[in-house]
DNA sequence: GCTTTTTCTTGATCAAGATCAAAGTCCACC
DNA sequence: GGTGGACTTTGATCTTGATCAAGAAAAAGC
């Protein structure tokens, strides 16, 4: 049984977010907050912390897919540290005890990863592609949360939004064919990777391959293939690199999903 | 396309909590407390409240499956009032527009319903046993929840938790046998309905029906009937009446969970 | 008690998707 | 530029679980 484990390997840069952060920048959460060492700009979580308490915690870190290094342990990681996503695809999944793994999660920038008051986390963590997070310690996010409630709140509403997609993917799991299923998914990556997008058409890199895309639709690698092809021969969507797509019509691809 | 619909009667008690109640006991979360009019006892949730605050609020409601009277309306109910479960065990569904469902998720006591800050629930709300519930007006909850850190952090927990199930049971959906299926969902309702029982051997009534087994696994009501025929066939369960189900071993059965 | 309706079980057949197999494509690396 | 390895596509066949159908059992109504 082969089990695909992937890697991390820290980028150089530790330095903390730049002095030049203004408190009041920060406490306002809806201002986007920008890292100087990594020029990302993000916001969600940071911005409900103050600026000692950015200073003290945060060192970024860059997960590259299937670079040599050190393990990212699936359970362990989250465990040790929380963390928030800035840039890139993280997948959740659970793997029985013969091998067959189920993708029970993505998450996008800027999701939070990590659970509270948990010993030990009921899912592996790992980078779909190459991922920048904002690490926090355990001890000092538990903290935060006891004195922060709009902080307490954003990991609430996340884990209810969480929740909510969790649900949905059920339906999708339990109760659609392959076909839906793999239109469905198409969707999701569409309406995540460019959130703000307007119009009809779309153009995204898949941020997982057809192995993951099975794990993560209950089907084998052959079926999405297949399911694909489909689609692209009904000119739904058009691959022009096996990882691009693209999609001329949503609304067509949406007709697919079977809700 | 025939989609079930399910009602609930008003019992007649909507009688408060008796005032005998000392507000020191309610304000131990640890002690059980006792309604006087349903003689029902119940902790969890009402336990984190303080007395004036349980007087104002209670309301039971007795929910009673395929019982004549006003509606329970799927969405509606959990965004007009929060409630506890108290005993019974409630279903949540998705629907898709062509009929097809999914449930995706059982609460029993004292699981939570309805969700903070939500315009709409996404899920409907289905009585699927008798079920007996202590109902908190929105606003009050809202209320609470703001002013008793004890009081969000329960809610917090129980969405994790409903969250970890979630996962797992995307896991059965997507990766396990039908067969599997049908085996992880009796252990789930052993392990539910008889949480502090010892020993190897249970038996249990079935709050489902076959076709909500079948919507609860992502089958058909066939395939659930044929794969319990099968575990009685292979001695794994005894099936005395068509919702009386009695385990000798549970190891035995949880090896057929596949996991 | 008897009928009617709903739920459950079992059998026969069918089809969606899995499995097995092979060839094609895309990269990374030398 | 060529080679090796991983990923992807496509085809042939098989299995699992769905569908269709009928009868049995249980529950509800009268």
């Amino acid at each position: 049984m082969i089990k695909k484990k992937l890697f991390f390997r820290d980028c150089s840069d530790y330095a903390p977010y730049g002095a030049d952060l203004m408190r009041k920048d920060i406490h306002n959460s809806n201002i986007p907050v920008r890292c100087r060492s990594c020029e990302v700009r993000h916001q969600g979580m940071c911005g409900a912390l103050t600026a000692d308490e950015l200073l003290a915690l945060s060192a970024h870190t860059h997960l590259a897919n299937h670079s040599a290094g050190e393990e990212l342990a699936g359970e362990r990681m989250p465990v040790e540290s929380y963390a928030t996503v800035i840039r890139g695809v993280v997948k959740l999944t659970k793997t029985l005890e013969d091998g067959r793994q189920q993708i029970v999660g993505l998450q996008f920038a800027p999701d939070f990863l990590g659970r509270l008051n948990a010993e030990e986390n009921a899912v592996s963590v790992e980078a779909a592609s190459d991922v920048n997070i904002c690490r926090v310690p355990k001890a000092t996010l538990e903290r935060l949360v006891k004195s922060s409630p709009a902080l307490a709140e954003r990991l609430m509403d996340q884990t209810m939004r969480e929740l909510d997609e969790a649900r949905d993917w059920m339906v999708t799991l339990g109760r659609k064919t392959a076909a839906e299923k793999v239109a469905s998914f198409l969707m999701l990556i569409a309406t995540h990777l460019e959130p703000e997008a307007d119009g009809e058409r779309r153009a995204f890199d898949l941020p997982l391959s057809r192995a993951e895309i099975a794990d993560f639709l209950g089907l084998t690698i052959e079926t999405v293939s297949r399911q694909l092809s489909k689609l692209k021969a009904d000119s739904v969507i058009a691959i022009t690199a096996s990882r691009h797509i693209e999609v001329p019509k949503l609304s067509k691809l949406q007709m697919r999903c079977g809700a």
